[in-house]
DNA sequence: GATGAATGAGACTTCATTCAT
DNA sequence: AATGAATGAAGTCTCATTCAT
């Protein structure tokens, strides 16, 4: 890909992120970019195109990040830990920059969204895979494997992620040990 | 308040549900609604000023919502049910209308944004309450109340609205089920 | 006249003096008038013409002062002095108000302009019988008593109203003297 | 300075003079100057700084026009006349324009109409300096000779400008002449 | 007669996009 | 290939005026 096509959706990336979709005008991107304006349309037809072209850019992005998790050679646990913090940290840091999609189209940006999506569907289905060996091995009460894995997602990005937005966060131990008290254990008294 | 404000707003959602903020013209607005475009400008200072009275409007109807079902007179596990769908069912219907204030003013709308969470958050400080209780009279394990008021909640919404956008629905049984199966006994074959 | 009509044209005026014809709403008029803004619209068909209204009868108020001046019992001296005074003092307090014409119609309002002027023809033509009957009785030089006159006004005001713009004023005796000295025994070595 | 935006500076000023600040388009000058409204903008940020512009190189152009005169190989007289002439003449031409001026700030204009002084009175001050050495060489008679300098600016400006806006003008002649009758000789009988 | 709610007409201004250089 | 001067299209907002009450 040509460096100067790369130069410009990071000039916009960060405009982008700092005053909007509607707040960025082409010069403004062209100024950061030190370019000319005209350059810009050189590579991409539009405004819409070039926003789209960073929303994509940041998918792949993120998607390498979960995928490298998961192939590396670690404990099971280990890796959906990776896979997992990897998705949160990226969605964490260009949350902004994929809600502005939504400024250009309703419902045309669902692409973005469902690529984002189903890189936490491949997370989650990798999850249920080792769930559903758990429960074969009798080391887990049987559960719909593909629910389970879900919950422990969303339980995961619930503790990690949520929580912080208004408390202060918690440890790794801490939260581990609240995943094992929540869902392996139960609240109840036996 | 005024009818024909009201109107104003009706038909202003309307649009901007449909077509965005920016997608959203003020002629069309006045169209709509079957008035004058200054007649708009009588009742709302600013485009910006009519989607801020919007947003407030649907965050204090929601309010409401999750208000009344508190208040009614029903189990604890039936009001906070009822407290937590209204919030979802709403959230629902106008979740694109509150991510449309995100248009305007990257984090001028966080009034919008910390209203809502904090109706969330009321919700959760109630189930909070009633843990604690449930913990003291020894029917429940120890534990931190504030976090498993969250994390009850954000199980619930992970079950209720969240696995209904890519999986069908669970129904109401199958949702207490899994609260019981997850939450309360485990999935540790003790 | 009506007394609203008169409040409403105070209130204009006043309006106009400080924010200028196109400054001045109407509904600002109707709030300092303490009137509903279409009361004004049935004294006056347009803000055109309620400006003119007001133009009109300032030039009446001066053609008032300086007549009043003339007629009065007094030496030829002092009431030309009073004449011209007044119609000094008048102008510079509405000067402002009387440029606001120009911002309506670029010739439109030629005829509040002549009707200035028209005043000040009197008052010279006023000069112009004495300046006559001086040179008549030869206590003047032989000369052409219209422009006399013109000059002596002109000289009058510059001295009295234009100096004072720029630097301190001059005394009433100091003016006399500078007349005395400029018109009648000249500025030449004998 | 670009061509373009003189031509857009004329083809405003033709339409200000025209039909005034208010009365004058946008549209109105870019059609007259056969550009794209929007081209306009890409010169001047606002219709006032483009009012603004026109003023200030009036201003400029006039402040040329009496140097000129006065730098030039001839009699003081002539220099003289030549000055306040060559003011006169622009002032006629373009007092519409300065008085539109007034039609954006009431108070904010004053740079131009101050700037416009400004040149009178350096005119002022170079007479003034004629004036205090004949003074001093016994060819005139004591006299404060800013004041006069003043006097004589005044007068002439009543005798060639003033007068011919309801009487017949007068030749060179006899303005001369009647300089001489009223500021040297004096109309008193010695 | 007095009013103010309602509005049509129109003004200024912005900006994504193009095209000649 | 790179550019920036030029602009058409469109949007927001203002305000003098009217008309039903």
């Amino acid at each position: 890909m040509d460096a100067k096509q790369i130069l410009i959706m990071e000039s916009a990336k960060k405009s982008f992120s700092l005053f909007g979709y509607k707040g960025t005008t082409m010069d403004q991107i062209a100024k950061i970019a030190g370019v000319g304006k005209a350059t810009i349309y050189t590579f991409f037809e539009n405004k819409e195109v070039l926003l789209h072209a960073i929303v994509q850019s940041l998918v792949a992005e993120m998607k390498a990040v979960a995928q490298q998790a998961i192939d590396q050679e670690q404990t099971t646990h280990e890796r959906i830990h990776r896979a997992i913090y990897g998705i949160l940290l990226f969605r964490k840091e260009h949350e902004l920059l994929i809600q502005l999609s939504h400024e250009v189209q309703q419902y045309g940006n669902q692409v973005a969204q469902q690529a984002l999506t189903s890189i936490e569907r491949e997370v989650i289905d990798f999850m249920s895979q080792h769930i559903e060996r758990a429960v074969s091995s009798g080391s887990m009460k049987p559960c719909d494997p593909k629910i389970t894995a879900f919950i422990v997602f969303k339980m995961y990005v619930a503790l990690v992620f949520d929580w912080e937005q208004h408390e202060p966060p918690l440890t790794d131990e801490k939260i581990s040990e609240l995943l094992n008290l929540y869902l392996m254990n139960g609240l109840a008294i036996s």
